[in-house]
DNA sequence: TCTGGGGTCCTAGGACCC
DNA sequence: TCTGGGGTCCTAGGACCC
């Protein structure tokens, strides 16, 4: 039964574009190997744990050997043919890039949304008719001979393999893409409205549905909810009753219902914070040793925030305590704006003291947020216009001299002490390794 | 089984104002 | 003086995504 008159909802051709085994295929191509064939992992070992995580397998290290990207590197299984290699995160932004200025060639900026380093949408409700002018093909076959075009040229151009969901509005694409395109021999699948029952409904673990986690999947079994075409069919005022909007949200997602316009959707808003953190290599107990990297990494996101031109007006902090304990905590305070060193890392160490109580550290967090992106600096009232300025440049020759020499070009003495983080963290791109091309830290 | 890292959004409850 | 009531802003914490 249904809920909803589709004939009603917007109805847009969106692709919902993802390169398969990013990391994994790009490492393949850097290296004259064919991907589809090639066992590869990337794998992520950063000292904190001396482990690793496996970032990324090529689809045939998945077919033959089982492995999935939750595997840990001390389960990963032992073949005389597979390849482990560390990543490189700034060689992945160099082929991102390239990756969505081949889709700027299909549709105009608004109509294209970047959503992770490897998944894309894009409404190609108008360039369709450009692309595919009227040839007697259905609107459905057309969509797929355009999520084939752009297939084919990421596979001659740039040697990535996509699954595309196709879908009639953002979220459908996405179900598709996720439940359908992935395993399928084309990897393509198209979700329409009239398919929901057969799709949508029938989504077999609730937490393959987009925002259904582990959570929410045990709250809904207390309603004896256990399957997205329940979910579809509960009256949705019970669920604002017990899960309040995100409720509504679920219910209305259940049913394929989503109204959001591409080219309406936000403009595609700056960031609204930058932070760093890290999984200490061991429990820290000297609060002198926590303070120190503390310090380190206040610097570092303000050096992020200086090198995206914006001031930030709150900071935030976070400690974990270690494992199994629960006595960690996060605190935030609004500042004045700032993207001053000193200034920054004295509101850390404030929070910090202000709020530790001697406990075991494990996790330690530093992000900046009500973020301005203007060049203009509010002079404080407290300091002189003078010494604000000698700070800034101060501040700027640093940066400067990181990026050309790498941030351990120049460290404080700090850095040397015991339980210091910041130079062996300093190739870090968004926590895993940057490869030789530059050491810019965030994305 | 056991700590990856970088993000966003939502909610409840408290403070404060009129 | 005796718990109004509406509104806004702020914070901590939870949940989710890639």
């Amino acid at each position: 039964m249904l809920n909803f008159d589709y004939q009603k909802e917007p109805l847009r051709d969106i692709l919902f574009l993802d390169v398969k085994s990013f990391y994994a295929t790009v490492e393949c191509a850097a290296r004259d190997l064919d991907p589809l064939t090639t066992m590869l992992v990337v794998m992520s070992t950063t000292d904190n744990t001396g482990k690793g995580l496996i970032l990324a397998s090529s689809p045939m290290a998945k077919a033959k050997l089982g492995i999935s990207n939750v595997t840990r590197a001390n389960h990963l299984p032992k073949h005389p043919d597979l390849l482990q290699v560390p990543p490189r995160m700034n060689l992945y932004i160099q082929e991102n890039k390239k990756f969505n200025a081949l889709l700027k060639e299909y549709v105009a900026e608004e109509d294209h949304l970047i959503y992770s380093i490897d998944e894309s949408l894009i409404d190609v409700t108008d360039s369709m008719k450009l692309f595919f002018p009227d040839t007697g093909l259905s609107r459905s076959e057309k969509r797929q001979r355009f999520a084939q075009r752009i297939q084919e040229e990421a596979k001659e151009k740039l040697g990535l393999v996509l699954s595309v969901g196709i879908g009639d509005n953002p979220l459908l694409a996405k179900l598709a893409l996720d439940n359908g395109a992935k395993h399928s021999p084309i990897f393509q699948a198209q979700w329409r409205y009239g398919d929901i029952p057969e799709t949508v409904w029938r989504i077999p673990h609730m937490q393959d549905f987009w925002g259904i986690g582990s959570s929410m999947e045990k709250n809904f079994y207390r309603l004896g909810i256990d399957s997205i075409y329940q979910l579809a069919h509960t009256d949705s005022e019970l669920l604002y009753q017990r899960f309040g909007i995100m409720g509504q949200q679920h219910y209305y997602h259940a049913n394929g219902i989503d109204r959001t316009r591409l080219s309406e959707a936000a403009p595609i808003a700056k960031e609204k914070s930058y932070g760093n953190s890290q999984v200490l290599p061991k429990n820290y107990t000297q609060a002198r040793e926590i303070e120190v990297v503390l310090g380190e990494m206040a610097e570092q996101v303000a050096a992020r925030i200086r090198r995206h031109g914006c001031l930030t007006q709150c900071v935030s902090l976070f400690i974990g305590g270690a494992m199994g304990e629960k006595n960690g905590f996060s605190h935030q305070m609004k500042i004045p704006a700032t993207d001053n060193t000193k200034k920054l890392k004295a509101y850390c160490l404030f929070l910090f003291r202000k709020y530790y109580k001697g406990q075991v550290v494990r996790h330690i967090g530093v992000s900046y947020s009500r973020l301005l992106f203007t060049q203009s600096r509010q002079l404080s009232l407290f300091q002189s216009p003078e010494e604000n300025e000698a700070e800034e440049h101060l501040d700027q020759v640093i940066d400067r001299i990181r990026e050309k020499y790498g941030f351990t070009a120049i460290i404080h003495a700090t850095s040397k002490l015991a339980g210091a983080r910041s130079i062996a963290r300093s190739h870090l791109v968004a926590g895993h390794n940057g490869g030789a091309q530059g050491g810019l830290d965030g994305l």
